[in-house]
RNA sequence: GGCCCUAUCGUCUAACGGUCAGGACACCAGAUUUUCAAUCUGGUAAUCAGGGUUCGAUUCCCUGUAGGGUCACCA
């Protein structure tokens, strides 16, 4: 099924389980593979790890590709997805890119069997007997002693008559591989060096719950093989599992991968980032406003440096610039803070229409606006109608000031309302009396009332030369601010005016006006 | 507890054995300003400890300390 790939091919490999939505270690994991493979001209393989039944679930597996996609992170192969698999897919994913499916692990359980069944008729795995029971208190006393809790061969040289008829009765087992004794087991990490395990800290580990159920440590290195993958690129969190893959590979005479294991990515406590405590799956950052450039950038510079002070970076770019020798040893603390600067920075470089555009989903949900047609909606409170050009003014207002997309909604909710509602003492700078107030706001209104051409630019040059009568421009552009937004900090109230029209404009600062009579 | 890994500003990080230990975020101050941002300028802030090796250690070695990962019929 594999084509045999051609000597010394950079390939790597992503392989997550769908147990839940792609996890921000996941995303740079995923990244990093894709950065070394592309920066290389080698393959980046999707390898979908549903060996647990239980906890695996298709919708999780489409929506691990959802965001793989939406990160531009594609990867190159798999077996050709049919119009069936399409269709079953449904809603979740439309169209993969390059119309690979995945490597499905569940689907590959026969190769799993051929090589299992190679390990036993060698002698290599076993078949094992001993019920969990009998196991918990082995490791518990082992672990009380200080002993490594590792399996202690009681099945090991069971003859193969006994397992044959105990295998006939039904008996619950599972397969161990036979792990040689006292070897020194090194391997070479591209970013840590050499790392060094003894073999009596493994133990006879299960490899597989039975022929047709194999377990992680099995598949992960049959498929590496199968796949020919150089590199295996994967986090930390794996090196206690290089020993036991390695003396699979031996076992099944397999080529050894090269390895590089990622530091992790920590949470403020500095520990691993579980879903515990704080945001730790993409869905939720990808809700809230964060754009994908963004979050490919910030999670790049996470424990990876280019060497030099520059710090953005397209995905393109990344990958001109990536090396595995720049990745640092230590975990990295997920800083929220810079990804919000980064995030902030990716937004004001956006184009307005596409930022509008990412804006809308918001608004909608905010129950702002409703779309119409293509171009056009309505606002609900209003039922007044709006083009994509106008919403688009709305943005511009805001883009500077935006950190992620969904902030947009509070900071322009004034603008969906009949009217903005705000305590009356808002409408007061400094030390102004109710009096002053009141005459500053007539004033606007005054001002505005005799403007020909309704333009910020020709607001700002009519309010600032009646300002000058007393000298701070806050007395007159406070009070006006207020009025049109509720609000203690805003975009200015110029522009805000313009966007939101003379009569609107209007009748916004007679309401203030009226709040500041009624005293 | 065993095994494995790691250690530079609060955080992310830079520094062929010789640098005033650099940059970014955050923070503080100033400029700008009607507010909040954005922007510009400046500032505070770090080599875990102790031993070696060396003319000279952030850098190499050892010990200690601290932190983390992992010890499933999960991946």
């Amino acid at each position: 099924m594999i084509a045999k790939k051609e000597e010394n091919r950079i390939r790597t490999r992503f392989a997550p389980s769908p147990t839940g939505p792609l996890h921000i270690g996941g995303v740079r994991t995923a990244l990093f593979n894709y950065l070394f493979a592309r920066k290389n001209k080698g393959d980046f393989v999707l390898r979908i790890e549903d060996t647990d039944k239980e906890r695996s679930k298709e919708e999780w597996e489409s929506q691990l590709m959802k965001s793989l996609e939406w990160f531009g992170l594609n990867w190159d192969e798999g077996p050709m997805i049919s119009e069936q698999q399409k269709i079953d897919f449904g809603n979740h994913v439309v169209n993969y890119l390059g119309s690979h499916a995945p490597y499905r692990q569940s689907e590959r359980t026969g190769i799993y069997k051929k090589y299992l069944q190679q390990l036993i008729d060698a002698g290599q795995a076993y078949f094992c007997f001993c019920t969990k029971e009998e196991l918990d208190a082995q490791k518990q006393y082992l672990m009380s002693i200080g002993e490594p809790p590792v399996y202690q061969g009681e099945c090991r040289d069971l003859p193969k008559e006994k397992a044959e008829e105990y295998l006939k009765e039904g008996k619950n087992c599972v397969i161990r591989f036979k792990t040689p004794d006292n070897l020194k087991i090194s391997f070479i990490d591209l970013i840590r060096g050499k790392i060094e395990f003894d073999s009596s800290v493994l133990g006879d580990f299960v490899i597989a719950k039975d022929l047709e159920n194999p377990l992680y440590n099995f598949t992960c290195v049959v498929d590496d093989a199968e796949m020919e993958i150089s590199h295996v690129i994967r986090g930390e969190e794996h090196v206690s599992n290089t020993p036991k893959q390695i003396v699979l590979i031996r076992a099944l005479g397999f080529e050894e991968p090269a390895y590089a294991h990622l530091p992790l990515i920590l949470n403020t406590q500095r520990k691993k980032m579980s879903k515990r405590e704080g945001k730790t799956s993409v869905t939720e950052y990808i809700e809230e406003g964060y754009l994908p450039e963004a979050l490919i950038n910030f999670i790049a510079l996470l424990g990876w440096n280019p060497g030099t002070e520059r710090e953005i970076f397209s995905l393109d770019e990344l990958i001109a610039e990536f090396s595995l020798e720049k990745i640092q040893k230590a975990g990295a603390v997920f800083n929220l803070e810079k990804l919000n600067w980064l995030n902030g920075t990716y937004l004001r470089k956006k184009g307005l229409k596409n930022l509008t555009l990412d804006c809308l989903p918001y608004l909608e949900k905010a129950g702002f606006i409703e779309s119409v047609s293509l171009n056009l909606f309505r606002i609900k409170e209003t039922k007044e109608e709006v083009s994509l050009d106008w919403l688009e003014k709305v943005v511009s207002l805001y883009q500077e000031r935006l950190k992620k997309l969904s902030e947009i909604v509070e900071l322009v909710d004034y603008f969906f309302k009949k009217e903005p509602d705000y305590p009356k003492e808002l409408l007061r700078w400094k030390q102004m009396s109710g009096k002053e107030i009141l005459d500053s706001l007539e004033a606007s209104l005054r001002v505005i009332s005799g403007l020909k051409d309704f333009k910020a630019d020709n607001l700002q040059e009519a309010l600032f030369k009646e300002a000058e009568k007393t000298g701070d421009r806050g007395n007159l552009l406070w009070p006006l601010r207020v009025s049109l937004t509720g609000k203690k900090s805003s975009a200015g109230p110029m522009e805000i005016a313009e966007v939101l029209g003379k009569e609107k404009t209007t009748e916004r600062i007679k309401k203030a006006i009226r709040i500041m009579e009624n005293e």
